[in-house]
DNA sequence: GCGACAG
DNA sequence: ATCTTGTCGC
């Protein structure tokens, strides 16, 4: 995968400026592409100052996973809310360059266009790699909604100046909703449906749900297993 | 001034 | 995100 790669800096209000700028040129058109493969990114931190990314690859089917490729990493910028990228981004960027296969769309842990600069974590990472990617985050930062009700996929719209910018999904009874916004060659409404078809019996659809899971597995055989050998 | 604040 | 076991409830 060939990644330009120049929207990084360590300087906070450098950072603002990219993503007020980056934000200008997303595409949220989805022109009904075919999805066969999709991936799910996220990160676990072993130790304080390392990075342990994960990408999964399923097949949009069948929701198998076909492949998992890991990538270990130092983390060099601080957890700032609203600048989560600049933290996360190069670090995916890098994993995602050990990848060969072709991926049709990615579900990313965090933010897209529900963001106060409109350029959350997976808007950023869709800019880089010019594929549809959707933010799937597990808490609210940026936008105004209403509680969805306690009933499997009851959902509601997240709305900024009256504009639709995501939506908050009931993934699972019983289990608080999760945020789903575009990042890139995307809209909200194929975001949500794209996320509703990746959920099976959990709260966090497939792809995402499954980079978690062998985040926290990899970070144990990798960072404490040595306890034992 | 006060509250909110992805991972 | 991370430090951590059991435990209450659907």
């Amino acid at each position: 995968m060939d990644i330009p790669g120049v929207l990084w800096t360590k300087d906070r209000n450098e950072a603002l400026k990219i993503q007020r700028n980056f934000a200008k040129k997303l595409n949220l058109n989805f022109e009904n592409r075919k999805i066969d493969t999709v991936g799910g990114i996220d990160l676990s931190f072993p130790q304080k100052g390392i990075a342990l990314a994960i990408l999964t690859i399923l097949s949009f089917k069948d929701l198998k996973m076909k492949k998992i490729i890991y990538h270990i990493s130092k983390v060099e910028f601080p957890y700032i809310s609203g600048l989560l990228s600049f933290r996360e981004g190069p670090i995916i960027i890098d994993l995602l360059k050990k990848v060969d296969e072709e991926i049709d769309l990615f579900f990313i842990d965090g933010q897209g266009i529900a963001h106060p600069r409109s350029f959350g974590l997976a808007s950023h990472i869709g800019t880089l790699i010019k594929k549809p990617t959707i933010g799937i985050a597990k808490s609210h930062l940026y936008g105004k909604f209403n509680i969805p009700l306690n009933i499997k996929n009851d959902f509601k719209e997240l709305t900024s100046s009256d504009k639709i910018i995501g939506y908050v999904l009931r993934s699972k009874e019983n289990c608080n909703p999760i945020f789903i916004s575009p990042g890139n060659y995307i809209d909200s409404e194929t975001s949500l449906k794209m996320v509703k078809r990746s959920i099976t019996k959990y709260k966090l659809p497939e792809p995402t749900r499954l980079a978690h899971k062998y985040s926290q597995i990899y970070k144990k055989k990798l960072f404490i297993s040595k306890i034992n050998d």
